[in-house]
Formats: structure tokens, C-alpha cells, sequence
DNA sequence: CATATTAGTGTATCTTATACACTTAATCTC
DNA sequence: GAGATTAAGTGTATAAGATACACTAATATG
């Protein structure tokens, strides 16, 4: 194997993706159990080593592909996490980036890294390989503090959704419940839904109206 | 010279540090002028290459004072810039660094890596080395956005100060005036100013009374 | 002693956020 | 198919917070 030398030391780099969704009444994030050392066979964010020619970004979304098969999420980075001894064979520093992704997203399928790929309850995680907990309760953090002032709830929602299915988005992030008029109210003051035409199929209930988002793909800031 | 050698390539890491202070009437940030290259002489944000055993935040720390001399700033992570050709001498990953400052602290003095160290006008910066302008534009919107709900701008505030230098700084960084009254009684609401029990001295006009925080050091989130 | 300069203070109005209950449309069960 | 069950859908009154606004007070200067 090549080797690369350089004057003075040089750390790896790393970039982990903490991909939170919503599955049941519950926040999920998404993890894989290592295949090989360090903390073998323990759960872990996906990510993994920045290739010397793609920029961070690009290096999260292929970690992400190639460990678990997702990809088309919305991602951001978080913070970068760097103290010396957080990974035992070598000075690692990693770039997290949280992710966002509609419960129906395909099923994630584990890859080359990953002996097994699971969503687990933000409530019930496993112990974590390196600091990844710290990165999951920063990245939740984060979440929460911006479904104030942007539309990053969207992002957890399917391509046609309900205002019941949004607001019960809001309520878990929140970890409390709305008022529903005044939670509609707020919601289509924004001026960023458009009814689909459509309503809900096979509900024992009254159907409700289906809205998609007027402007899919865009992050907008409130306020 | 000793030679550090991996199997596969490694990014050099650096911390780059916007520190921005008030000076006059105007939102000011500290640059140094480079004395080695690439960019020889151009002007450029303090920072430097991580050590292999410290962590980032000490390394935004040590850089600055290394560089300008100043210790005792503010300091919060920023955002990771790791485009792979940012740097033209090898890839370099910077995790860049704001800090604030209060106007009174000690002139900088150029260090090793530095020709000169000097205050710039946010509004009338020099070209940049690097992707320096970015980190400095990012820096300001955050900064900007903080203000709103949180109490950074004490941080640029000496020990003790009145309510209308206060004021002054939050016009400054939002660029726009504001009622005195309805500025008094906001931030007097938010019980973190106690009053020294001095007053304002060798000024042509009626003397203010001075403040202090009640806990200094401590960033508060507002709402 | 008149002028200039900034400090310091209160209220009325507008805007936004909150609290709150019933009817509707579908499915399910007996 | 009648009644029960479930979530959808809708408006108003009140409370809280944000905004607009003008004069008097204390010091220095000429």
C-alpha cells in the first residue's frame, strides 16, 4: 500500500451523519453496527474518512450511501468535534452533520463498513461507539432550536402529507403538545403549502386534505 | 526534519479565528498581514495547523495569541470550510472560529507568522487570503442572527458600560437605530445587568449611570 | 448664564400568541 | 343500517408582548 508522508503530523478526517426521522410517535436516528475495530460490533453514526478530493458535504452523503444505502436527505453540518483522544488508534477529527429524511425513505440496506444497518428511539439509543452520543444529543439539540425559526420539520415529511401528520412532527420534536387550531393557523400563515387536491385514503376517520410543499427542496427561515 | 507517514492521505487541519470588537462607530475585525506564503503579504484571518494533542478550541486560542497577542476573547466554533482546493499548497481543512472582544482590550502585537496585525472596518475589508472572506461574512450573519437570542453582545462590552454604549453596539452589528426606551426596558428586563454604582466621568453631557453583568462570563439564551 | 449634549423616564396602541368546543366525514361493530 | 369511534376541520375573545412617541434632568462649554 502507498504510504503518504508529510513534515509534521497530520490528523485523519472524518465526517459523521447523525439521520434522524420520524417512525411511529417517536424521533428515530438512524445507526450501524461496526463491522471492524475500533469498538467492533458496537452501534455507531454512519461516516467515515474524507477522501483527499471531495469537499465535506459530498464525503457525509457517501458515507451515508455507501453504509446504508440512503440517499436524497437533507443535511447540514452540525459542529466539528476534535479532541485528541476521541478515537483510540489515531488523532481523528470529525465533521458531523445531522440529516433529515421522510419515514418513508427506503429501508436502509448495510454496506462494506456496516454489519448491520437499524433505526433506533432517540429515547432508548444503545451505548455508542467515540463521542457519538455527544453528536446525537448536539444534533437533536440543534433540530429543535431550528424548528422555531425555519421550516426543517418539512424535511421529516413525505412528498404529500396531512396537517395532522405535520403537527404531530412538531409535537415530538417538541416533546409537547400543540393547540390544532392554533398550530393550523401558524402553519398556513407561512404561505409555503399548497393543497395537493387530494385527500387521505383508508383512514377509519374522516379523510383529511393532503398538502405538498409549494416550493419542494427549499429551507425557509421565519420571522 | 522527522517525516509523519500514513497509508493513506491526511488533510492538514487548521483553526482560523474572526475576532470582531467596536471601534468607534463601526463593527471592526482583527487581520494579520502574512509573511510567508502562499498569499506572501496579503492580509488574512489569525489561525494556524492544529497540534497533534490539543483540541481545536485551544488551537483557535493559542493562534491568536500567538499571532496578535490578545488572550481573553470570546470564542464559539463557527463553521468547517474544507473545499479540497481552498488551499493551493496542499488540501487543508479549517475549522474556523469567531470571537468578540470589547473595544478596550490591549492593541494587538504581530507575532511569528505575522508582518502586521491590524483593526479593519467590517465594511471596508481588504482582499483576503484564502476563502477568508466566506468565514468573515458567516461570522457577521451569525453574529447578527445571536444577537436576537442571546446576550453575545455583552461580550464586546468592557467591564463596566451604560446603556446607550450598549445600545450602540446592537444598532451597530443590526445596522439600524434604535428606540431608547423600548431598548432601556428590554434589557433591563432581562435581569442580567446590575448597576455598579458609579457613574459615567469627563463627558460634555449628563453623566449615565454604569452597569455590569450580574454574571459576568456567562452567555444567557433569551426567549 | 445660555447653549449643547446625552441620560433618563411612562403610556397608549397595535400586533401576535394563547385558550378554548363543537360539527363533519369517514370506518367499524353489532 | 344505526350507533359508536376516530380524527378533520373551523372562529373568537383575551392576554401578552412589541412598538410608537416627547419631555425633563444633569453635566460641560463658551
Amino acid at each position: 500500500m502507498a504510504t503518504y508522508c508529510y513534515d509534521y503530523p497530520h490528523p485523519a478526517v472524518t465526517t459523521d451523519i447523525a439521520l434522524f426521522t420520524i417512525i411511529g410517535d417517536k424521533l428515530a436516528i438512524l445507526l450501524i453496527r461496526r463491522r471492524s475495530p475500533p469498538f467492533q460490533d458496537s452501534w455507531a453514526l454512519p461516516g467515515g474518512f474524507v477522501d483527499s478530493d471531495e469537499c465535506l458535504e459530498d464525503c457525509a452523503l457517501r458515507e451515508l450511501a455507501e453504509e446504508t444505502g440512503i440517499t436524497g436527505v437533507y443535511l447540514e453540518q452540525l459542529y466539528t468535534f476534535g479532541k485528541p483522544d476521541r478515537d483510540p488508534r489515531e488523532r481523528i477529527i470529525s465533521v458531523a452533520y445531522y440529516a433529515l429524511a421522510p419515514a418513508d425513505i427506503l429501508s436502509p440496506i448495510a454496506g462494506s463498513d456496516a454489519a448491520e444497518v437499524r433505526w433506533f428511539a432517540f429515547d432508548a439509543l444503545p451505548d455508542l461507539a467515540f463521542d457519538h452520543r455527544d453528536v446525537i444529543v448536539l444534533a437533536q439539540q440543534r433540530l429543535r432550536a431550528k424548528l422555531d425559526y425555519s421550516t426543517v420539520a418539512f424535511s421529516l415529511m413525505a412528498e404529500t402529507f396531512t396537517l395532522g401528520e405535520l403537527q404531530k412532527v412538531y409535537e415530538i420534536i417538541r416533546g409537547e403538545s400543540l393547540d390544532k387550531r392554533n398550530f393550523r393557523k401558524y402553519i398556513l400563515s407561512l404561505n409555503l403549502l399548497a393543497e395537493s387536491g387530494e385527500t387521505q385514503q383508508g383512514c377509519n376517520h374522516r379523510p383529511a386534505k393532503l398538502y405538498r410543499l409549494a416550493q419542494p427542496g427549499t429551507l425557509h427561515y421565519i420571522r
